[in-house]
DNA sequence: GCAGTTAACTTGGTATACCATCATACGGAA
DNA sequence: TTCCGTATGATGGTATACCAAGTTAACTGC
């Protein structure tokens, strides 16, 4: 006999740990800017400010600096990392290399369930800023994960933290979201058509624009 | 007039930090197998073992959450990550990607410098198989840093970590150091001939080989 | 034999204290 | 006045003790 399956009644308390929460808050201030490249982040008023305690603080720093946002200096402590365009040159590149083949992947193996999940996230892109940046991570973790290529995912969102850190001025500058999202469709299409070379090109077209954007903004300071 | 450099007298004061001695002791430690796939992390039997407070154990094993070699379950605390061919095959994926990429640039722009190095590697790495483990790290640091890869490389790295298990077990069962030299010996003769494309294939066919041991090895389990 | 309770252990988190180092500001001597 | 040394404070790094919550396992009573 088939039981009925336990309802899920639980409080629902955070499942997240405190570092988590830490770590993203960190990340969204650094990425939206509050933290200007080169401040300091000092232990203690970080403590104060996100209130946790100062293990909390390191844990999260620690993680933040294996994601290239911080730097710690030896007697110095931690600060916010700098981006130059020679390092926003390099994620590029490795994103060309990474996004191209999950691409490519995804378009040889995609069935109906892929492809409509690309449609939903590409119309999802409607909306706030913050709804744009969510559908956009989700079209690109369908497309990593659908081509099996999760471990790649988890390396490109990763660097992703450091050059978010563009989006936000560029997002102010130039409004890009609507090109953005036409060439995220012509990705969707390419992978519609089961076309793993036109997926490809669609998606370092798309990266080849964005690093041009970027080269603009980091080499003309 | 060239003037001298200037002599490098300092002290050389342990730069490195507790933790960064904490982490690589127990990466060497994953890495060995002397902790099996699987097995809990339990905090304050690290901070006997290796002799540091709980503040060190907690940010190492944070980092090596960071690089996959550990995963931490609510509540149940950190345990050493299992490996299965799935992985490791993206990861040679990944490796081959950006490896590729880096030798064909090395190979683009190679000066007599480069070559030497390269060359100097590869003779280190007569000798036991440390010698030969810091040879080989040598050899491809060359690499990428002179086609200008550092972020590849630190990813590189990182993914190492993953992969390195297998290498012990790989040395440990069949001897693959002498083929395995030939193979970079290759790689280095397309470098000094400054052919781009045979380097990248030279590079190709040594993960495609490596990736061939590892899966015997996960699969055949 | 089995269910339920309890006890021990572990984790995540916090607070606190201590030390070494670095920067700065102050004060005295040439 | 200027220079040097020192005191002081801020900061990071480390260690230790403690608590609440959860898991695990044993134990006990039926």
């Amino acid at each position: 006999m088939e039981q009925m399956p336990p309802p899920d009644l639980r409080i629902h308390r955070p499942p997240q740990m405190l570092r988590e929460l830490a770590v993203e808050r960190l990340r969204g201030a650094i990425i939206a800017g509050r933290f200007p490249s080169g401040a300091r982040l000092v232990e203690r008023a970080l403590c104060d400010q996100l209130g946790v305690s100062r293990s909390v603080v390191r844990e999260a720093i620690r993680i933040l600096e294996t994601e290239g946002l911080v730097e710690s200096l030896p007697n110095r402590g931690p600060v916010v990392a700098r981006l130059d365009w020679g390092q926003a040159r390099q994620i590029y590149d490795i994103r060309r290399l990474l996004e191209g083949s999950a691409a490519a992947g995804c378009a040889a193996v995609a069935d109906g369930a892929v492809k409509a999940e690309l449609a939903a996230a590409l119309a999802a892109m409607r909306g706030g800023s913050d709804a744009v940046f969510a559908a956009t991570t989700r079209f690109y973790e369908v497309i990593f994960r659908s081509a099996g290529q999760d471990i790649a995912w988890e390396i490109v969102q990763r660097l992703n933290g450091r050059i978010s850190r563009l989006r936000a001025l560029t997002l102010a500058a130039t409004d890009r979201a609507v090109p953005g999202h036409e060439r995220m469709a012509r990705i969707a299409a390419a992978i519609a058509a089961n076309d793993p070379d036109a997926a490809r090109a669609a998606v370092e077209a798309h990266l080849d624009e964005a690093a041009g954007i970027a080269r603009r903004m980091l080499e003309g300071v």
